[in-house]
DNA sequence: AGCAATTTAGTTGCACACGATTAATCCAAT
DNA sequence: ATTGGATTAATCGTGTGCAACTAAATTGCT
């Protein structure tokens, strides 16, 4: 209760990720503006080329997206002619969301463009390893806090 | 054009800032639940608790943030009494935004409230320091690529 | 078998985020 | 003094992101 100073460094930690992730957000946008893809979709399309099909639960749980998110974005994918969604005969609560021919066949594009577009970029004085284990651990960090820790003293 | 190959790293790193982003921005909205703001509107009202009155522009610049997205935010932080927006006499086609007595006299409540919620982490493993700096020379490179570059090879 | 609890995707409502455009205002150079 | 260009905030449209809720289907328990 007595400690009324802004903590600038932890703030400045979120806003540094919150900025970083909202540059890279743009950089994605730019490099994929060819295909008419988001970072969201780009994304969501990378884990399908990976597992195809897979239930919008378990793209919501690579991607940590819940279907109020997912489904319109699928829908939009799938207008787009890169995704099919099928409702699954076995179990008719989910649906099954595959790649399409299109999409399999755009995908070296795809990479090759995002791959130059990285090349752009020279991450000379970073240690990727340590930078990525270190976010790793502070997003770790995160999921240790509860919401309860964070309720009982409001 | 020869490379096919997903960027797993470089794709692992944005999306590490893009999930530790998610993170942060869920835990400021329970830190922050007992005010009712959000994190961007936190951020706005610490901008405005260090230099108040500011512009949109101003304001914009510090948070890199636009009047699409400024206004309607402002609007809601208005209505909520934590800010007071007036076109300036001086130069009409400024708005000037500034905090109220109730959000100076809710300041240090805010601050003990974020810094409990923070003190409830423990950044053991991770050199703050370093961290953002690399981050920052992540936010860097990202800047030096131009929309150009981007464009041309589209 | 039958029914309650659970699971799943979809829907709704709200709040960003940003590109593109607009309207009002200011400024500068004639 | 006018006017053309620049600046500023607001507006509009699209696309997330998520909490809360709904509807349908499945599972589990007796």
């Amino acid at each position: 209760m007595s400690n009324t100073t802004p903590r600038r460094l932890d703030d400045q930690l979120c806003f540094a990720f919150y900025s970083a992730s909202k540059k890279f957000n743009h950089f994605y946008q730019d490099a994929l503006k060819p295909f008419h893809l988001t970072y969201p979709q780009y994304i969501t399309l990378l884990a399908l080329w990976e597992t195809s099909p897979m239930t919008v639960r378990e793209l919501g749980s690579h991607l940590n997206l819940d279907s109020g998110t997912l489904t319109p974005l699928l829908k939009r994918l799938e207008k787009q002619g890169w995704i099919s969604r099928k409702r699954s005969d076995q179990d008719e609560r989910q649906v099954n969301v595959a790649v399409t021919p299109y999409a399999l066949e755009k995908r070296d594009e795809v990479y090759a463009r995002v791959n130059n577009c990285i090349d752009l970029m020279s991450f000379d004085g970073v240690d990727y390893q340590t930078l990525l284990a270190q976010i790793h651990q502070v997003m770790g960090e995160l999921d240790t806090i509860s919401t309860q820790d964070l309720i009982q003293e409001a």
